[in-house]
DNA sequence: TGACAATATTAGAAAATAAGAATATACTAA
DNA sequence: TTAGTATATTCTTATTTTCTAATATTGTCA
């Protein structure tokens, strides 16, 4: 019934998608994302920008790690994070589509 | 910097799109939703899909009712729910395309 | 009107999530 | 090795989310 590239989203499959909507769900997490469109960047700069505490931006990128969102890379004393799927900028392109037309 | 269609996620904006994710963030109502690509659907259908309770799929329905992802329309006995925006649709679809491919 | 069917709302308990503070780890450079 | 910088983890507390049970509302039909 579903042609292949459509099939249904199944329960154990719902429970995946549902894992990277909740690692999104969160205004700090989202304003992460939305930079790392620009390439990887590392604790500090991401810091910098969603002007949030050390321990509270490397949490929330923890979770965003755990949730295979996204990847870290060290690089001596810095590490750098950037998105393992770039499918998932699709994704936000879409909520801009929704969100971000301004008229 | 920004081209139009393509500008930054601000925190207003932001906002916003992580109460759209949300609403989306549970197993119950990303069924929910993907179940109504199909089109309309009324509370009792989208409870027997879901195996939930009455109650418990209602305060769900509300709850995108409320994010306005939702529409609710009214007839006689039964209320039938849609989707608002079909872009959500799109939206699922990429989160398909990441979490269901079957290879 | 009264009984019934479909849906919504409320209240309360349990579980999940978030933030700050403190501490730990990993790396660099002297 | 020691000091210093960057990042991660842990703990605690406050808040939010979720579910169940009970009750309320809305509409139909006799």
């Amino acid at each position: 019934m579903n042609s292949p590239g459509m099939q249904a989203l199944d329960m154990e499959k719902i429970v995946k998608a549902v894992r990277c909507l909740k690692a999104l769900a969160h205004p700090l997490r989202l304003a992460i994302l939305c930079a790392l469109r620009e390439g990887e960047k590392n604790v500090q700069e991401l810091e910098g920008l969603t002007g949030t505490s050390q321990s509270n931006v490397s949490q929330h990128l923890a979770t965003m790690r755990d949730k295979e969102i996204l990847i870290a890379r060290r690089d001596g004393n810095q590490v750098f994070y950037g998105v393992r799927d770039a499918r998932m900028f699709q994704l936000i392109g879409i909520l801009q589509e929704i969100y971000c037309k301004t008229e």
